[in-house]
DNA sequence: CTGGATCCAATGGGATACTG
DNA sequence: CAGTATCCCATTGGATCCAG
């Protein structure tokens, strides 16, 4: 990947896989995909995310220019979040790697029973017993 | 992504995802698309891995069925690792996403530099001296 | 050479309480 | 409502030692 590039590019590719791969980031954007969200409804839609992390979430993705925060100087204050066009563009990606695993997805689960399998036998010799 | 998909797959993709964000993964996958490896090609290939975390690494993905180990019962032992058609598959849809953070990988940037500067300034206040 | 077992430090992330 | 601050636990990953 980074053969034929830039590669003082490439610890950046590292950084958006990471973030890719915490347990919310890829959530709150398909919940903003839908388009512009209040943090509290935001909370509510992504089910189980504690505050903290919605908030360092949605920090990250802000950082990165993927999110645009707007504050309405109202009160009670109101807080809306929405994807950028560089964070739409970047939904396209993520749904060809999502895709990617829900059509391969029997075969993944195959393989990995079969792992399972022949690694629960291997074990059993060490058991001797039972 | 999962709204046109049957949910049940969903979790899956989590999973794929956690793996690619983890540090090495892709690392290993971009070292064995060139070709078979032995585990200690791999191991000054991938540089900075641990022999622990290349071993897990490697687990895991023969586990999801993207690598093939084989054992050469010599002495000393032999073992290689390479990517099946389903790894060489996965790789379109990782190339599709280094792809995009290289395309937009200036813009990514400059946005986490203007950030940091809103940032930065914005915590001067708080101090009011210096 | 391959890789399992163990110990340890760093990080991620949840629960809760508090603020403007 | 929209956060910030703190505490605490679980997981990740590096270093090292040991074995087939």
């Amino acid at each position: 990947m980074c053969e034929n590039f830039d590669p003082t590019k490439c610890p950046t590719v590292g950084e958006m896989l990471s973030r890719l791969g915490d347990k919310w980031t890829v959530l709150v954007i398909i919940m903003l995909s839908g388009g512009p969200q209040r943090f509290s409804d935001l909370k509510r839609m992504v089910v189980g995310i504690s505050q903290r992390m919605l908030t360092l979430t949605l920090r990250a993705l802000e950082r990165d220019g993927l999110v645009e925060r707007t504050v309405h100087p109202t009160v009670p204050p109101r807080v809306e979040y929405a994807l950028t066009d560089l964070g739409r563009s970047f939904g396209e990606p993520i749904r060809a790697l999502g895709g990617w695993v829900f059509t391969n997805h029997d075969q993944i689960q195959k393989s990995r029973s079969d792992f399972d399998a022949r690694h629960a036998r291997e074990n059993m010799k060490l058991v001797k017993l039972g």
